[in-house]
DNA sequence: AAGCGACTGGGACGATTGACCCAGTCCGAA
DNA sequence: TTCGGACTGGGTCAATCGTCCCAGTCGCTT
């Protein structure tokens, strides 16, 4: 064991892959230039990874448990749920628009994973994440504006997840800001028409 | 000009390449698969095109101009607005069943020229032309419903093809069919709501 | 029938890639 | 201080890529 990290060098290489990819798309992603992102010598990827293909796989697993989707979830308090999913929506568009490359190496990495037999199942994690997260938003959303929805959560969450999705390819596609403003109103509208009040005294408890 | 076809070969060149990319993705798109594709020598490839490149841009404009997305438009006569839009969700689900690999095809081609400084338009013509086959099917149909639409259609468009995108998506992760028929089912609801009834003297005329 | 030019086959080139290898270096344990 | 093993630098390899080239071939025109 010894050394520094044979983790920590793992990770460095990750945060490094995942900012090439960032600048660069996943055909950019070679070994070459993750080692030089990182610093390191490319003898050091083999001794870290088998392969380039371990290496991606660890790559997306990682991105997948750290879902940044978080900033997804900021519930301020006594809000009503409409202005709950309005700003759940408006925050992850601001996190679209300020870093937009992150947005399209998650897609770029879900459609290389579909691409690779041994991969294809990721994506499904993927998006199980997705839905995990606007599941919290919702949730505590609804817990802190007194309401309950009418309609399965899961189902909720998925629907949730088709509108952050549709804003986002559109919006990488034409960067029309008032259009996605527009879709997102839309989203929470109709997704806060589904939550139904709750009697005060299960609100209470 | 004489011999058969510059255009013919240009055209077969893009088919095979489509072809090629649909089994294998983009990246998997190389000239000599592509050639091999079409039966041809490596050599007609760059009698055809000046780079891979150029074959690529054409590749997209193709694409967008026979926008496929017509399957979304099959409005039946005297059927209610929200019939119209839940069939064309169906229709268009349908044909993402039947050949997933096409869509995601067309997400590969869109990441790509995003990657690609000189092709970085090209999404925005993709998109409009999207918006362009949604707008066709929400206006034949209303007009087949007598109703009109209290939102700018190019506003309903860029909705319904955040629909469309967003259960794509997620489906292609987990190919789950019912929860994509809950989405659709949700998009018809809350987009046919947006539809107001057309008073019988303008109906009529 | 001849010839011109559009077209093709097959090979080659340089660049890039993932992977490997080996001689060293550096650190901590002894 | 010595020594062993974790780690690295730099070079190399085969495979694959886009591109190019040139000697042919085929079909139309004349």
């Amino acid at each position: 064991m010894a050394r520094l990290s044979s983790d920590e060098r793992r990770a460095a290489l990750l945060q490094a892959a995942l900012r090439v990819i960032d600048r660069d798309g996943v055909h950019g992603a070679t070994t070459r230039a993750i080692v030089a992102e990182a610093g390191m010598s490319l003898a050091s990827f083999h001794y870290a990874f088998r392969s380039r293909d371990e290496m991606i796989r660890e790559l997306i697993a990682f991105v997948v448990e750290n879902e940044q989707q978080v900033s997804l979830a900021a519930v301020q308090a006594d809000a009503d749920i409409r202005t709950v999913v309005r700003s759940g929506l408006q925050a992850f568009f601001e996190l679209l628009v300020s870093n937009p490359t992150r947005e399209q190496a998650l897609f770029e990495l879900m459609h290389y994973s579909l691409r690779t037999p041994e991969l294809g199942e990721l994506p499904r994690a993927q998006y199980a994440s997705y839905f995990r997260a606007a599941r919290v938003l919702l949730e505590s959303g609804a817990a802190a504006a007194g309401v309950t929805w009418s309609l399965p959560i899961e189902e909720l969450a998925r629907i949730l997840i088709a509108f952050t999705d549709g804003l986002t390819l559109a919006w990488l596609a034409d960067r029309d800001d008032a259009a996605a403003a527009v879709v997102m109103d839309f989203a929470a509208d109709t997704i806060s028409a589904l939550a139904v009040p709750v009697r005060a005294k299960e609100h209470q408890r």
